[in-house]
DNA sequence: ATTGCTTTACGAAGATTTTATGGATCCCTC
DNA sequence: GAGGGATCCATAAAATCTTCGTAAAGCAAT
């Protein structure tokens, strides 16, 4: 698999659930290192380079969702997941919003937390490795050292957060990004609520990308949650 | 990963009725042990490790809902199968949200019993070896990362509530989920009661992934409890 | 069977939120 | 002050959510 062992950030003020953790997560060959609060956690992020980061929703101190939003500044691409013990829409919501990549409810089933984690750490080992740089989906093709874009051979030209928000969005294809996760990742974490920004620059794009902006056919609006850039170029129904 | 014997762990204060269930889960090869009240049980959930326990509700001293409470929260993954006297849906919404993955009614099939059982450890050791985020039920597929969601190979379209809804019961299979449960879990804590939705949302559903909406054979109903998503592969006639 | 009661199913009309669109304004650089 | 880029605003359109009235189904007691 990878050359390097992938290294995971366990955060939680429980030491039986971070021993549970620890030793699940072993046997999956990640290096585990743990935080028992949120303050050593994010001085730990600080200083190290994570492969993902576990973190309870429910710290002592400052808290879980402070402590992702730190983390989140500190470590832009860093896979967050955060724990939760109830199975709650709202908690889910304000972690998202914290940065969070993912939730996890705390009665969880082994399987599905390594199967998330493992998920996590290969999302960001890809685009990590992703060496020739270059993207290509359909007739569009993205060049992230040299910055280029290409419709169909001709070069179209971008503005930079055009282009940042269209490899953000083509270096995750097939997935939908929030509204949050776009914003924060193209123009930083204080603008995670300006959803216009979104709405115009999607617009451009689309003009500039698309055959007939109105029907797009990869820059794909994911009401109320984002948007995603299509993977797959649809061709007919399939029986 | 499974070469030794299943355990499972019964708890009732009556002794005839310990017995009955050792004797009869011992002919499907499982390994009992025995605990004749609520305290004796979780301190040995505490240090044992066991496929699934058998509770019965009507407990003296601490009582079966609040062992249940205990043990869920000493060991997340463990199966609980709540034994009731009566036909009462209170005490079966109590145990679900207790934390209890499924409950028998006590003047119980034996038949009935052990395929329950049966169910409940199979469930808990699939999701063990589950690799990706996909859920595959019958002709169903879901995929949480991509919040996308087929039926026989079709791409179906579902809003957020929709994706939502269904995950909780798919990630769920099998289990009864109560109505505040899946309320909560979906539109947040202030929902509990908005029972209204969850009937809408089911029924948009079922006609989105259902062949036959008014007979569903996913999305099933449980009267006065909540839904439940079947995990049966193979869809059989009734009687 | 019949009568009531509660729960569930169904269809569809509002209400609300989100998105698309066109354009205006601001800001910086040259 | 021209020009490109980013931000902001107003309005129309679309998607989603909520709500309501009624029908059907299940159950208990008559």
């Amino acid at each position: 698999m990878s050359p390097l062992q992938s290294k995971v950030l366990v955060v939680d003020d429980e030491f039986s659930i971070r021993r549970a953790l620890h030793t699940t997560l072993s046997t999956l060959g990640f290096d585990i290192e743990e935080a028992s609060g949120g303050e050593q956690a994010v001085s730990l992020v600080r200083t190290e380079r994570y492969d993902a980061a576990l973190l309870d929703i429910n710290l002592p101190g400052m808290g879980g969702i402070e402590t992702c939003r730190a983390m989140r500044r500190l470590s832009p691409q860093l896979p967050i997941l955060m724990l939760t013990i109830r199975e709650d829409a709202d908690d889910k919501i304000e972690a998202l919003d914290a940065g969070a990549d993912d939730y996890i409810t705390k009665p969880f089933h082994v399987g599905e937390l390594m199967a998330r984690v493992r998920a996590a750490v290969r999302r960001s080992q890809i685009t990590r490795d992703d060496i020739d740089s270059v993207i290509v989906i359909g007739s569009i093709t993205l060049d992230r050292d040299r910055r280029l874009v290409q419709k169909a051979g001709n070069i179209v030209h971008l503005t930079p957060k055009e282009f940042d928000l269209l490899y953000c969005l083509m270096s995750h294809a097939g997935r939908p990004l929030t509204h949050a996760r776009l914003l924060t990742s193209v123009w930083g974490s204080e603008y995670g609520t300006e959803v216009e920004y979104l709405r115009t620059f999607v617009r451009q794009l689309r003009k500039k990308l698309e055959d007939d902006a109105s029907k797009p056919e990869y820059l794909l609006t994911d009401s109320y949650i984002g948007y995603r850039f299509s993977d797959v170029t649809q061709a007919g129904p399939r029986s």
